[in-house]
Parts: structure tokens; sequence; C-alpha cells
DNA sequence: GCCACCGGTGGC
DNA sequence: GCCACCGGTGGC
């Protein structure tokens, strides 16, 4: 019962092995108009910062040490539960940055972006948090209404409820509109610019609309977050 | 009011 | 002792 998710879905194509979205629309590419790209505030000129992108198989930054750490990972609720940046949803960055100054300077705060929107989030927790309810924590325990992400009905995304202030007035974050149960059946991927991470999905003669294939990662996203042991074999 | 940063605590 | 997380504050 509590396997809705996995057993309501049928064989996605876009989860084939091999085939997956890679979220252009986030900070590399700068066809985003207005990504705030992090503002060097600190005093440092740009030294002891590194920006990572999480993949789900790309090369071979995911799982650093040899050793064969498949099991064992996090059972716990918090420390050594990710060694990596393998929980990370494809297209997330995750940035480093060293405090330069008070009694703890030297120390790392790990910040997480999210690809559609550049939110920042400040943990691992935070993160899972908005994946599964599709709006940052604030207020703590209360009103915790609606968490109609992806739970219960995909399609019916009529209710498009503005969450948090109007930070971003235009593009429409959360509110997930993709069809789980009519996949498009054939999507050709061309690539725009050789060297570039411009693929563009077509499918038949229809070049398909940035906003659908951002619909396409984000449910993406939220499978694979959900499902992570589904994609080891 | 919002955001970024630092301090301090709790769990391994 | 180390590491990750979260609270709170100061600056803009």
């Amino acid at each position: 019962m509590s396997d809705s998710v996995s057993g309501d879905f049928p064989p996605d194509p876009l989860l084939a092995s091999g085939a997956f979205i890679s979220s252009a629309g986030d900070g590399t590419l700068d066809s985003s108009s207005k990504r705030r790209p992090i503002q060097g505030g600190i005093g440092v000129s740009g030294s002891g910062e590194s920006v990572r992108i999480g993949m789900a198989n790309g090369t071979d930054q995911v799982n650093p040490s040899p050793d064969s750490s498949s099991h064992q990972a996090e059972s716990k609720s918090r420390k050594r539960a990710a060694p990596g940046d393998n929980w990370l949803p494809p297209g997330w960055r995750v940035e480093d940055k060293i405090r330069t100054s008070g009694a703890t300077a030297g120390s790392v705060d790990k910040y997480y972006y999210e690809p559609n929107t550049g939110r920042k989030f400040r943990s691992r927790t935070e993160v899972l948090y908005y994946l599964e309810h599709g709006t940052s924590k604030r207020g703590g325990t209360k009103k915790v209404e609606n968490t109609d992400f992806l739970s219960d009905h995909f399609e019916g995304q009529g209710s498009n409820r503005a969450r948090r202030k109007a930070k971003e007035p235009p593009p429409p974050p959360p509110p997930l509109d993709f069809d789980f149960k009519n996949p498009p059946e054939k999507v050709s991927w061309s690539m725009a610019k050789a060297g570039e991470e411009a693929w563009i999905p077509i499918i038949g003669d229809v070049k398909v609309q940035d906003s659908v294939r951002r619909d396409w990662s984000t449910a993406f996203t939220f499978i694979t977050n959900r499902n992570p042991s589904k994609l080891s074999s």
C-alpha cells in the first residue's frame, strides 16, 4: 500500500537505464535570464569554494571510495548518512562554503541548490523535506496542510496554490504536470550545440517545450529520490 | 524583511 | 574527536 508511488508507475521510458534528463535549466547555462549565481559575499576572492553538480550516473565522482559500501549506508538519522552526493538528485548543485572568520573559521558548510528554482538548502534534511512536500519547512509544527505534490493526484494540477510568499512570479515550480500513465512513446533528443548540454527533446516532429522538459526533470527527480534502490541495477 | 554566516549542540 | 544540522543574529 505504501508502495503506491512505485506501484502505480508504469514502465517509464525516461527511467530506462542510460536515459536521464539533464536539467539544463540551472545556472550552468547562462540562458536563464535571472538566476542569482551565488554571490561571493565573503572576503576571500573566490578561494575555498567548490561547486559540484549531482548526477545520477555520470562518471566517477560518485562513491569516491573504491571499497564496496553498497549497503550499510544510512540507517540512523544523522551523520555519516551520506558519504558522497549519492542521495543528491540529478541536477542539484552542492556548494562547499568555507567559513572565513569567527571561532569556527575553516569549517565547511554545505549548501544545496535546487536546479529549477535555485532555492537554497542548508542540509540534506531540508532537501529531502522539500522533495517530499514541494515546499520549504517554515513555522515548524504549524499548519501542515496540503502535501499534494505527487502523492495522490498527478493530473489534477488545477489548483495552483501560491506557496511561500511570491518570490518568483512566473515560473511554476513544484506543481508537476507530467502524465505518468501516458508517457511519450518515443522521444528524440537533438543536440543543439556540440559540446554543450543543450539537448532538445522532440516528439514526432514537434519540439518539446522547455517547460515540459522541466517537468520531466522534476518527475525524474522525484522518482529517483523515492526509489533510489530501483536505480542500482 | 530577507539572506548569509557563525556558533553550538547532538549523534557517531 | 569529527561531522552534519539547525538556531539565532547581524548586515544589507
